[in-house]
RNA sequence: GGAGCGGUAGUUCAGUUGGUCAGAAUACCGGCCUGUCACGCCGGUGGUCGCGGGUUCGAGCCCCGUCCGCUUCGCCA
């Protein structure tokens, strides 16, 4: 038998079957399906074993690498430990004595199996080789295996899948619409949905009790490492079930999705917070658990300081003045706190106060801080002993604007906690509950709706009137380690009530009319009482994967530009389709690529 | 719209104060070797230093502009 080597399959002419001598390597984890190490050749097979000749088999077809590859072969273990690390991973060799090579391959763009990390831009224009890689495989795998158990439970729930529409009408007081013009219609656009959630609504009007979808959804907003515009919810609806039900439900859905695709088991009950402790405790309305650091309010304390950074919020009803201990937080050096100082800047806070605690029982002298000397030892001394701080510890401080402060500390609290390597346990999933229903708009002196407009108020449309600033919704949202995987809410199934939110959101009559007509139609024929939630699918299978961006989960995603690198969308439309649209492009477009910018209505 | 980081060979990167700075590894091509497994050894091809302008005797390096990627603030009912 002639020994060929890797470099010769270069010129193997396709469709003739060669001698080969070269060892395969299986790895149990791939099944059936066997990895071929030639050098970086790299490619999977599929083996298909002759039950005559126990040890031959034949190899029906390849997958991945630059050949597409038929051998027969040998298989032969190896001794357990005789030699090679290949074995402590699950792989075995065969001996393959003839290859036929079943179509070519150039040289890839970028190593297939490395533990090289390619740019990502290269990856999204060859996506097709990235997601041959193992890695890619295997979220792929999970992402599939995640749809399907949560189908699974959800047929078994006797749910059921309904799709909606994707070309239909814009709505108001969310995200930027992507706007698809009609051809039928002159001067008339769909949108693509940003959820189905009014389509869910209607089907429970329409006696669907339960429903479910496994569904798109389009938010033409900017991207970040988990927002992309396009993205899949699992969009669920009840009738007759309350917050209690649903929520229990989907507990354990999610539960058992763990259990099954990933192995993990997740607390027997959910915890549940309320919005306001959230907001108190971590400054966000999504707490990771994981982190053991909290916010403590010192605004009591330092009313009557002559500090004025600290007294000025510390007497305004709007203004919040937190410590946030940092256990052996001493360590850190000048550079370190001038670093976070920069952080909690980009969410405007204005600096960051600190003192490091050299001994707890060293009164005022045992604190180490520029801003020590601005108060009385008692006051520091009520500091110390409300935020549990010891000798070695730091303490920051915010003070300012409550939202500011909420936000620089929440974040900074976040920052720490993986900066330091300080997460306690590995899945800590929590429901924020008892959201507010509104937020006031200083910008332009309106109500907006914290959720959406078809949540349901937890009191009375009278009640809602008379303080819609404190009024409660009777929203969910399912956090799991810091993110947002899922939110929803009972709705408003009563017309008087849904009229009344629009009238507080400033939403008139005829605009209501106009926008929501057929949900204020649909209201009228003895809507039952529902809600539901939806789940982020990506946001999921990321946490699911340890992925850092849901681009990792989804097979064919977009760049932060919201751009398609490997098929060039969005690109030009030809004159004649524009024409057949009633679209003109202006004259001088900004950017060449950019047909977003020349278009005019 | 703002901030930060990055863009140098197919890939991953180095390149100091502006002056052998057009480099390494790997890939690729050729040769040798070969029970290899990041195979080994020898040789070779390969770059508009993202793009445009400026400063300078001289720019990968400094300045201005711009494009692209990533992170992020705003935005995301």
């Amino acid at each position: 038998m002639r020994t060929h080597k890797c470099g010769e399959l270069n010129k193997q002419q396709l469709g003739t079957t060669v001698e080969l001598c070269g060892w395969v390597h299986r790895r149990r984890d791939h099944g059936g399906v066997i990895f071929i190490d030639l050098r970086d050749r790299a490619g999977l097979v599929q083996v298909v074993f002759d039950p005559d000749v126990p040890e031959t088999f034949a190899i029906a077809e390849s997958v991945r690498s630059e050949y597409v590859l038929k051998i027969k072969g040998v298989v032969r273990l190896r001794p357990e430990g005789t030699v090679n690390a290949n074995m402590q991973t699950g792989e075995i060799e065969i001996l393959a004595h003839a290859i036929e090579v079943l179509n070519e391959s150039e040289t890839p763009p970028f190593p297939i199996e490395s533990e090289i990390e390619v740019n990502e831009e290269t990856r999204l224009r060859y996506r097709y080789i990235d997601l041959r890689r193992t890695a890619m495989q295997e979220k792929m795998k999970v992402r599939r295996d995640v749809t399907r158990m949560l189908r699974n439970f959800l047929d078994d729930h006797e749910f059921f899948e309904i799709e909606t529409p994707y070309l239909t009408k814009a709505t108001p007081e969310g995200a930027r619409d992507y706007i698809v013009p009609s051809r039928t219609h002159s001067n008339a656009f769909f949108a693509l949905p940003q959820s189905p959630q009014l389509y869910k609504q209607l089907l429970m009007i329409a006696g669907m009790d339960r429903y479910y979808q496994v569904v798109r959804c389009f938010r033409d907003e900017d991207l970040r490492a988990d927002r992309q515009p396009e993205f899949t919810q699992l969009d669920i609806e009840t009738s007759f079930m309350d917050e209690d039900e649903i929520m229990q439900i989907m507990e354990e859905m999610i539960r058992q999705l763990f259990a099954t695709v990933i192995n993990v088991e997740l607390d027997s009950v959910f915890p549940r917070m309320t919005y306001q402790e959230a907001i108190t405790r971590f400054g966000v309305d999504r707490p990771d658990l994981r982190i053991p650091l909290e916010l403590v309010d010192i605004a009591e304390e330092m009313q009557a300081v002559d500090f004025k950074v600290f007294s000025t919020p510390a007497n305004d009803p709007k203004g919040r003045v937190v410590a946030l201990r940092l256990p052996k937080g001493g360590e850190l050096s000048r550079k370190d706190i001038d670093e976070l100082t920069k952080f909690v800047g980009i969410y405007g806070a204005k600096g960051l106060a600190y003192i490091k605690v050299n001994d707890r029982n060293g009164g005022i002298e045992g604190l180490q801080s520029p801003i020590v000397k601005f108060a009385p030892a008692d006051v520091w001394e009520k500091v110390l002993a409300k935020t549990g701080a010891q000798t070695g510890d730091l303490l920051f401080f915010g003070a300012d604007k409550a939202t500011v402060v909420n936000e620089a500390m929440g974040a900074l609290r976040i920052k720490l906690g993986h900066d330091l390597n300080l997460l306690e346990g590995l899945w800590k999933p929590l429901w924020v509950v008892d959201f507010p229903m509104f937020e006031w708009d200083e910008k332009n002196q309106r109500y907006t709706a914290i959720h959406h407009p078809f949540t349901a108020p937890s009191c009375s449309p009278e009640e809602l009137v008379s303080n819609p600033g404190t009024a409660l919704s009777r929203a969910y949202d399912l956090v799991l380690n810091g993110t947002e995987v899922g939110g929803g809410s009972i709705r408003i199934n009563r017309m008087a009530m849904q009229q009344t939110v629009f009238k507080i959101l400033g939403i008139s009559d005829e605009e209501a009319r106009e926008k929501f007509g057929f949900l204020l139609d649909a209201l009228k024929f003895g809507a039952p009482p529902h809600g539901g939630l939806a789940f982020g699918l990506d946001r999921l299978v990321m946490l699911m994967t340890g992925s850092t961006s849901i681009r990792d989960v989804i097979a064919f995603p977009k760049t932060q530009s919201a751009a398609c690198p490997m098929v060039n969308a969005p690109a030009k439309v030809s004159e004649e389709q524009l024409k057949e649209l009633g679209i003109r492009l202006r004259v001088q477009p900004s950017k060449e690529e950019n047909l977003a910018d020349k278009m005019v209505g």
